[in-house]
DNA sequence: TACAATTTTCAGAAATTTCTGAAAGTTAAG
DNA sequence: CTTAACTTTCAGAAATTTCTGAAAATTGTA
């Protein structure tokens, strides 16, 4: 199978950017192929498209699997694999987006948790604990709220996504409704430092 | 400089994590380490308590600058450069995704929206392109809600985060406040497949 | 300017990751 | 059971990334 300049453009870049997404470069390149082929292919279809071997694309497909980013089908009359990416492209970016903090937040949640309940033995020790604790907040709030995220259904992703600027007014909203979070004291922006 | 049993976990994890946010192991131990450390430290002290070379460290330190990452600092009366972890952890946090959206998204949208510009020329060709554009309209969306994250101060941000399961009732609100988006058809729930 | 302290650079070494292809394994059909 | 079609495995090869350390460059001081 030969692929348009187009086609190839497409799979060469997230085949560049899939390893930022937590696989290879093939495996990228492989999602991608599936992602905007009319239709299922099989392994060697890929191995041809992509020109690499038979037993790279196995390996491939194993790991999209695992990922759960593509499906198996079948063809009557013809005894070999054929695969799909899985779902619309909103199902997918859903399933990657899942698949990276059960990979990622969620083993560093656990060690984290870990390193807070030593207790600290001297000054140092004290500051590099505290500190800890701060990522720990943060990561674990981001874990939770991704989690709210997955949960969305497009329709909502759709409209908290297109929100843009309204999202501020929205939370000044919500505050007033509920009277929940603190009034604050006015505009506290220049605190952060180090 | 002899790391707690503590940081040394905490800095190699991250140095393994590291590579999932775009930079290698020993620049993610480098940051963990500034980042826990209580005060600033100079380049042979991160070599020494990473043992990696003074070249390695140079070469990390540069690379998180470049991140805008790290802060340098002088001592008076001593000519070697110090540097810490610049803001707080939010700040970081912040840093990190505004970055990475500059290095992945960005250029992915520039890719596409050349692509997009080709008229398609067969069958084959115009359902790549659909699922293009439909790739497309994901990550600009994407896109713009990060922006639109990244310009919250913290104080919205976590509000926001704690949302929680209070995200869908507030769409709902909004929806009604201000009339906007689709009505909808209902409930489109059993659409996308796995 | 001279010099010592410090940082940066970069060629090659080392480590790590990815890929190949032949052999082993599996499965459906007769 | 046997065979042919197909898939998976995995040891070693190839490619890529990271690291080292000595040399070059830079910088502040006198």
């Amino acid at each position: 199978m030969k692929l348009s300049s187009q086609a190839q453009a497409f799979v060469l870049h997230f085949g560049e950017m899939g390893s930022r997404w937590g696989f290879n470069r093939t495996v990228g390149q492989m999602f991608a192929l599936l992602t905007i082929n009319n239709g299922p292919m099989n392994a060697d279809q890929l191995a041809e498209a992509l020109k690499i071997s038979r037993g790279n694309v196995s390996m491939g497909l194993k790991e999209l699997q695992a990922w759960r980013l593509i499906e198996l089908h079948h063809q009557p009359g013809d005894r070999k694999d054929y695969f799909t990416a899985a779902g619309s492209i909103w199902d997918l970016a859903r399933t990657v987006f899942e698949e990276r903090r059960k990979r990622e937040l969620d083993p560093t949640l656990t060690l984290l948790r870990q390193l807070l309940l030593t207790e600290p033995r001297d000054e140092q020790e004290t500051v590099a604990q505290k500190k800890i604790q701060e990522v720990y907040s943060l990561l674990e709030m981001l874990d939770q709220f991704a989690n709210t995220l997955s949960k969305l259904d497009e329709k909502d992703l759709l409209k908290l996504m297109k929100l843009g600027s309204g999202l501020n007014k929205l939370l000044d909203l919500k505050a007033k409704a509920t009277g929940s979070v603190s009034k604050g004291s006015g505009s506290k922006k220049g605190t952060s430092r180090t």
